[in-house]
DNA sequence: AGCACGCCGACT
DNA sequence: GTCGGCGTGCTC
């Protein structure tokens, strides 16, 4: 057996010793010492002992081995929490193939150096007299720490210590002497600042309705039963999936564990968040983006001390220290912005349930529209389905949703963006005094602007894509930003017929005006949102009723409750569904179900018209008869057929080279490597008995699976019983269809080929794709491309 | 963060 | 010469 050495991180919040430092790990500590795991090493000149966590265990001496001291022992005192976080950075590294590193980085929070509030500070009971008199004694001493010291207290009365160590350059060990002498004082205080304080009320709890009571039971027998799993809450829009998640909550909190609620970052708004507060009062804490790491990490440290017990926040809140947690919920879980885009790209979804599952927490994700990655799940018994089919409020009806198709309204000869069925409900509803809102899936005023002459189209120099008029007149690159005002004449062939084509946001918001002269008409969009609070301004102020009709791209269709709109137009759903990208259909589909459902909230039955040119189209049909299934069944079929996940694993590599020569010949590297890599792995059964299998990153992974949770109270759990009417998904749940299927075949390589956009800010770029079942294969294809070293940049996602 | 080392002026 | 403060650099 060879010497096992631990790489560990030393618990002192200094950056100056925030990496990892090498020990030999003794015989009679190796069986109980894992990633993660407290230990106790001497550090430093004076050997003395401190607390360390370990994070990664090697057999390799990367240091010099006569210098390599051993860990003294395990700390039984370690935090758990912190430890729980670098086990699952672990996991991380290993199933997203990124550095420990960057694993680490992106699961504790950072020790800033500066400490936001004045948290320690040097406070003095001497008189001024006396302070002068010290002061004077250091000069003629030339004692300068001291003196700088005392002029200090002088000026200001109380210093902060951060301020004392960098604008006065004073050690800590100069302090501490002087504290020594009595001279002064270090006072430590926790002034955390609560980024919305002052909220206690906590209202009583709402009534729940039969499907929502059902929902909420499910999960909190299986919490009584202490297995809770993971759940799949499908509630059609306003259904109200946050009232049964803060019941559960509820019922987690009483037994004294915490809970994490991820929402996505659009969806963020105070209104979502004031809900628990109204809940759950002062136990409740929030991040976001926009608060500052300081005011980040201040709310972690609270989380850790105990002090709060509910944390609210998009993805990054994943990794809140609480040291028993009971539930995770994940709201909106299709959202995109679960996925980072940042290595690890990890997907909060996967990330969550090995958090759950290390931490005998519940997991349950809610949608009105869930992906296929849930869906699928739910089908297979890992994730138990929820189902709120019914509207909350009694009285409020689903929307009618029709189809418009736009080749009729040409044939008709009507070339305006408003088809006559929707021109003719805009008219009522104004005449009505209720409210529109029209969604166009495209900023700017005209999509792109050609010559009619020679046809050529006005493109961005630097990006491959077409430039975007603006109505100040001005075209706009969307990818880099680069802009030029509109010239009057071609720039190839001189002709002075140039001109926009398609609609913006900016264009339907003219045409709107033009049609309906007497509307009060209101746009959002990146331009008009781009100031901070831009968002909130423009949605309350078309909730508050300033204006009949809001115009906007899909930031309108997120979350927001406007009862008075009665009318969703949405002018082109074909724009989304073009996209050179497989989950396109997927988009749209729930792009349009979530527009669908702005419509009629309140009391009076709302209408929506989609306009299309492919009105036959599943995704569009299956949107417009509000038939989530439908849409899965085809959706999924069409995955299975042509391979791409959920059904399959996927791994995306992009290339990118300022110079188009050498990023053609990397391509061909990376293509011969991976086809060899294929021949090499492809035959062959899955590697390591499925421990990296398709289906296994979340379930066993073999590193603590036995620890997290007691064999077959896991996910699967429950999966026979069914809340509500959930009598549908079992028909529909046919047996073997796992993505496990076909594992064996090789693997398959697509490309490389040119990016849908292949130039974006002079930057060239070509991606590789390669699927199979197996994720073991796809991380191994990975590694070999990486260790090629090729002269450009790469990125990997593996889904 | 906390420890040692080396520099520098002050004091014996 | 020695003493003590102070700045710097390192910690597996």
């Amino acid at each position: 057996m060879k010497e096992l050495f631990a790489n560990v991180i030393i618990d002192i919040s200094h950056e100056r010793v925030d990496r990892p430092f090498q020990y030999r790990v003794p015989e009679r500590l190796g069986g109980d010492i894992h990633v993660g795991a407290p230990v106790l090493v001497p550090f430093g000149a004076g050997n003395r002992l401190r607390k360390a966590y370990v994070v990664e265990l090697t057999e390799k001496a990367e240091f010099d081995p006569g210098r390599i001291k051993e860990v003294a022992a395990l700390d039984e005192e370690g935090c758990s929490a912190e430890s729980q976080l670098i086990e699952l950075a672990w996991w991380m590294k290993e199933r997203y193939g990124s550095t420990m590193n960057q694993a680490l980085k992106t699961v504790l929070p950072v020790k800033e150096k500066i400490r936001p509030v004045q948290k320690r500070r040097l406070c003095t009971d001497l008189s001024a007299e006396e302070l002068e008199r010290l002061r004077a004694e250091a000069g003629r001493k030339h004692h300068r720490a001291r003196e700088r010291l005392f002029g200090a207290l002088l000026d200001m009365g109380e210093i902060p210590y951060g301020f004392a160590l960098s604008q006065l350059r004073l050690t800590s060990a100069a302090i501490r002497a002087m504290e020594e002498k009595g001279w002064i004082r270090l006072e430590e205080e926790h002034v955390y600042r609560n980024p919305v304080s002052g909220l206690q009320s906590r209202g009583p709890a709402v009534e729940l309705n039969r499907q929502q009571r059902a929902a909420a039971d499910a999960f909190i027998r299986d919490w009584r039963a202490k297995t809770p799993g993971f759940y799949l809450l499908y509630g059609i829009t306003g259904s109200g999936k946050t009232e049964v998640y803060m019941e559960m909550m509820d019922e987690v909190l009483r037994d004294g564990r915490q809970v994490i609620v991820l929402i996505p970052e659009i969806a963020l708004t105070y209104q979502t968040v004031m809900r628990f507060y109204r809940r759950f009062g002062n136990r409740v804490s929030v991040i976001n983006s926009r608060l500052s790491k300081g005011e980040r990490y201040d709310q972690f440290e609270r989380a850790r001390k105990g002090e709060i017990q509910v944390m609210i926040g998009p993805r990054s809140a994943l990794f809140t220290p609480f040291e028993r947690l009971g539930l995770i919920v994940m709201d909106e879980e299709q959202e995109s912005a679960y996925k980072s885009e940042l290595a690890p790209r990890y997907h909060a979804r996967d990330v969550a349930e090995k958090r759950a599952s290390m931490a005998g927490a519940g997991l349950v994700l809610g949608s009105a529209t869930p992906s296929l990655e849930a869906f699928s799940r739910a089908e297979s018994g890992r994730y138990r389905l929820l189902t709120l089919s019914e509207r909350a409020k009694k009285d409020s009806r689903l929307a009618q949703v029709e189809v418009v198709d736009l080749r009729e309204e040409l044939r008709e000869r009507n070339k305006s963006i408003f088809s006559r069925r929707l021109r003719e409900l805009m008219e009522g509803r104004l005449e009505k005094g209720e409210q529109t809102m029209l969604f166009i899936n495209r900023r700017g005023y005209s999509n792109f602007v050609s010559c009619r002459s020679c046809g050529k189209a006005m493109k961005c120099p630097h990006c491959d894509v077409s430039l975007t008029l603006h109505r100040n007149g001005r075209l706009k690159c969307h990818y880099c930003g680069y802009e030029i005002p509109m010239p009057n004449r071609c720039p190839s062939c001189g002709s002075p017929y140039i001109a926009g084509f398609g609609v913006g946001t900016q264009k339907a918001e003219e045409m709107t005006k033009a049609m309906f002269p007497g509307a009060r008409v209101l746009r959002m969009d990146m331009d008009t949102t781009a100031g901070k609070g831009g968002h909130e301004e423009i949605l309350s102020a078309f909730a508050a009723g300033e204006a009949d009709i809001l115009i906007g791209t899909q930031m309108i269709v997120k979350g927001h409750d406007f009862p008075k709109v009665t009318l969703v137009g949405v002018l082109a759903a074909d724009l989304s569904l073009h996209a050179p990208d497989y989950a396109c259909g997927e988009r749209t589909f729930q792009l349009l179900t979530q527009a669908a459902g702005r419509a009629g909230r309140g009391a009076d039955a709302g209408n929506v018209v989609i306009q299309t040119y492919m009105p036959e189209h599943y995704s569009i049909q299956a949107a417009a008869s509000q038939d989530y299934r439908a849409f899965y069944r085809q959706e999924m079929s069409y995955r299975k057929m042509l391979r791409y996940p959920p059904a399959t694993g996927l791994l995306t590599i992009l290339a990118a080279s300022g110079s188009e020569e050498l990023l053609g010949q990397a391509a061909g590297r990376m293509e011969r490597e991976a086809l060899s890599c294929a021949a090499e792995l492809g035959g062959a059964p899955a590697v390591g008995s499925g421990s990296a299998a398709w289906d296994g990153p979340a379930a066993g992974d073999g590193s603590a699976a036995g620890r997290e949770r007691s064999a077959g109270g896991g996910p699967a759990a429950g999966r026979e019983r069914s809340a509500g009417d959930g009598s549908a998904a079992e028909r529909e749940r046919s047996a073997g269809d796992g993505p496990a299927a076909g594992r064996g075949r090789a693997p398959e390589i697509i490309g490389p080929v040119d990016a849908p956009i292949y130039k974006v800010n002079d930057i060239y770029r070509k991606i590789l794709y390669i699927k199979h079942e197996n994720y073991g294969i796809l991380l191994r294809i990975r590694e070999r491309i990486e260790g090629l070293k090729l002269p450009v940049m790469l990125s990997f996602d593996l889904q």
